[in-house]
DNA sequence: ACCCAGGGTCATA
DNA sequence: TATGACCATGGG
């Protein structure tokens, strides 16, 4: 079983190649993609950013001093938006206090620096994770729903697994190499929305093929070693 | 008229 | 510690 997560990356990467992650100009952008779109489809997201970025509101000194109602009507578009506001001045608050020049200031590790994410209000696992991956480029991999679902039809995972644990399987099998967990968990969001539903694989997902193969030599994974 | 989306928090038992 | 309610918009 441990074998297949390493093979599932070159299926995965041969198929559809380089996602070119995170989508964003900024790595404060980056953070607020990762907080507007908790439960929420990117189309929506990308509403919201527009919309921050047309009214010069994608900064956190903006974010922290604007007006609670002005905010909401900005990100209106991508749901929950009450929430977020504050979900997203609180973020803003903790990025004034630890990041500098937008890289996180020195003297902690990864490992630290995640559990402080964690104490913002409205910042869980995947977002802290999604954070300190896609914005400040540590080697972490992040969980989500298609991750989930995904290890279990193929992977043989149960779908309940804990957050943590699944984590762990993928880090144990995989290099540890924040270009691979970005490319990799890309690909299984790609993969996901392009060849899943909620409850079934369809039939042209490349995941699917794998099972038939034997031995498989995967030749990729060297060029993140 | 449904179902779903790149989660997280809080109240309750 | 483990469920359940709640947050809310937009596309299929």
């Amino acid at each position: 079983m441990n074998k297949r997560i390493a093979i599932g990356f070159d299926i995965l990467f041969t198929r559809f190649g380089k996602q070119h992650w995170w989508p964003g100009d900024s790595p404060w952008e980056v953070c607020t993609g990762a907080v507007l779109t908790q439960n929420t489809s990117w189309s929506n997201v990308e509403k919201a950013i527009a919309l921050m970025k047309s009214a010069g509101a994608l900064d956190p000194r903006v974010v922290v001093e604007l007006p609670g109602s002005e905010l909401e009507a900005l990100i209106r578009p991508s749901g929950f938006f009450r929430i977020k506001t504050l979900r997203l001045k609180n973020m803003a608050v903790w990025w004034l206090a630890n990041v500098r020049d937008s890289k996180l200031s020195a003297g902690r590790s990864t490992a630290e620096w995640r559990q402080r994410l964690l104490e913002v209000n409205g910042i869980g696992p995947e977002t802290a994770d999604s954070i300190l991956l896609y914005c400040f480029k540590q080697p972490v991999f992040v969980i989500d729903a298609y991750t989930r679902r995904i290890a279990a039809r193929h992977f043989g995972t149960a779908p309940e697994i804990a957050y943590h644990e699944l984590q762990k399987l993928f880090m144990e099998n995989l290099p540890v190499s924040a270009e691979l967990f970005n490319e990799y968990h890309a690909l299984l969001v790609r993969n996901a929305k392009e060849c899943c539903r909620k409850n079934i694989c369809l039939e042209d997902c490349p995941l699917r093929a794998y099972l038939l193969i034997k031995s498989f030599k995967p030749d990729k994974l060297n060029r993140f070693d």
